[in-house]
DNA sequence: TCTTGTGAAAGGGTTCACAGCT
DNA sequence: AGCTGTGAACCCTTTCACAAGA
C-alpha cells in the first residue's frame, strides 16, 4: 500500500482504525456494501471526513454504489500497515502486564507479544501464558533472536524512561507506553500513550462543565 | 472552579491530563517551581501551548517566575473537575471487568468502582475485590441506591449498545467503552472510547510509513 | 531581567458543494 | 439517479511575538 499523499493528519489514522472496527462489527452482522453517509452516522463523524480520509490512500469505493465493505477493510488495514504479523515485546510484569501477556487478542490482531521483561530477581524465570520472564538487562540480546519491531511499557512511572532507554537501545522502532509518565525518545521512534485516567479526566471536564459532545 | 471562556478545545483537555501526569511526577522528584519552557519540552508541547490552555481556566502562574508545581496540579484537577470522588458502575464482567475491578489506582484517582454488572447467570453473586457482580436488569435500581455517574462498559462488542441504552436508562452521565465498538447514546451523555488496538494500528502505520513525530 | 498572558498571524483540518463516474 | 472523489471556503487550533507584570 502506498500513500496518495505525503502527509496524513494524525487525526485521520485514529479515524481510519475507527472505521474499521465498525466495519468488522458490520461484515459480522452481514452488511456487505455501505455508502459514506450510514458509515459515517455509525461512525459518529461527517460523511466527506469519510471520504477525504480514505482519499489519501486512494480510491477504494464505487461511485452510485458505495463500498464494499469486506475489501474497504482490506484496503484500510494495509493502508495502516497492519494486514502482517508485527512482534512485541513487554517491560514490567505487574498487575497490568500479567494481564494484557493472559490477553488473546493480542495474536488474533496479529501483535504478538514474543518477549516478556522484568528487572525484579523474583519475577525472572517466572512463565506467563507460555512466556518466561527475562532480565531487563537481556533485552537487545533477545530482540536480536525474536526481532520484536514495537515494545509496551507497564513498568511503574519512575521506571519508564529506563525501559524506553532500554529499547531504543535494543533497536525497537515503536513503543506503546501504559505508565503514567512521558517518555523523551530519539525523533525516530513512534511513541503512542494509553493512559485510562486521562479519558475518566476527560469525562469528569465534559460532566462538570456541560460540553455534550 | 469556573471557565473564563466559553469553549474548550478537546485537545485542550488531553493535554491539561497530561500536565497533570507530568507535574504529579516532577513533585515527586522534588521539583517546586517549573517554568512554561521546560514543563513543555517535557509534555512534548509548545510552550506558548501550555500559557494558552492554562487560560481558558485563569492565571495560574507568577511572571519572571514560572509555576508552583503543586498549586498548578490543584489548579487544573479543580479545572477538570476531578477534585472530588466519581462513582462508577462496570458492566460486563469478562477479563478485562475483573482487571479493572482489581486495579486499586481508580479509587485512588477518586474513581470508585461501586457496582458490577453481567448478564449471565454464572456471574451473578459472584464477588470480586469485595463487590458482589448484580443481574444487569437491576442496574437503575442499584445506581438509584449508590448514585453513580459514570459507567464503564467492558462487554464484548455485540453487547455494549445493549449495555450503553441500560445505562443511559438509569441515568448516568458518562461512559468509558472499552468495548470495540461504537455506541450511540443521546447527545447529552458523555461517552469516552480505550482502544489499545486503535494506538498499535497508529504505531503500525507511523513505523511502516516513516512518519516520525 | 525573566516569564507569564495574549492579540494577531499562520497553519491545518473539516465541511461544503459539485463535478465526475457508474 | 446515486454516490464517490475533490477543489475551495470555512473554521478552529497552534504558534509567534511582544506587552505587561513580578
Amino acid at each position: 500500500m502506498t500513500q496518495k499523499s505525503d502527509h496524513i493528519p494524525r487525526a485521520t489514522i485514529q479515524r481510519l482504525a475507527v472505521y474499521v472496527q465498525v466495519l468488522e462489527n458490520l461484515l459480522r452482522e452481514g452488511t456487505e456494501v455501505i455508502s459514506s453517509e450510514p458509515l459515517a452516522k455509525a461512525c459518529n463523524v461527517n460523511a466527506s471526513q469519510i471520504r477525504k480520509d480514505l482519499a489519501y490512500f486512494g480510491e477504494f469505493g464505487v461511485r452510485g454504489v458505495g463500498y464494499y465493505v469486506k475489501s474497504l477493510i482490506e484496503s484500510i488495514t494495509s493502508a495502516l500497515g497492519v494486514d502482517r504479523e508485527w512482534r512485541t515485546v513487554l517491560i514490567g510484569v505487574g498487575n497490568l502486564g500479567r494481564a494484557l501477556l493472559n490477553h488473546k487478542e493480542f495474536r488474533l490482531r496479529g501483535f504478538n507479544i514474543v518477549g516478556a521483561f522484568d528487572c525484579d530477581p523474583f519475577k525472572i524465570g517466572e512463565e506467563i501464558s507460555g512466556l518466561e520472564v527475562v532480565c531487563t538487562k537481556r533485552l537487545k540480546e533477545k530482540i536480536g533472536e525474536n526481532g520484536a519491531e514495537i515494545g509496551i511499557i507497564t513498568t511503574p512511572p519512575e521506571r519508564a524512561q529506563r525501559a524506553a532507554n532500554h529499547l531504543v537501545e535494543a533497536g525497537i522502532k515503536g513503543i506503546l507506553n501504559f505508565a503514567p509518565a512521558r517518555i523523551t525518545v530519539p525523533g525516530d521512534i513512534n511513541v503512542e500513550y494509553v493512559d485510562i485516567f486521562h479519558h475518566l479526566y476527560a469525562l469528569s471536564f465534559n460532566i462538570t462543565f456541560g460540553k455534550t459532545d
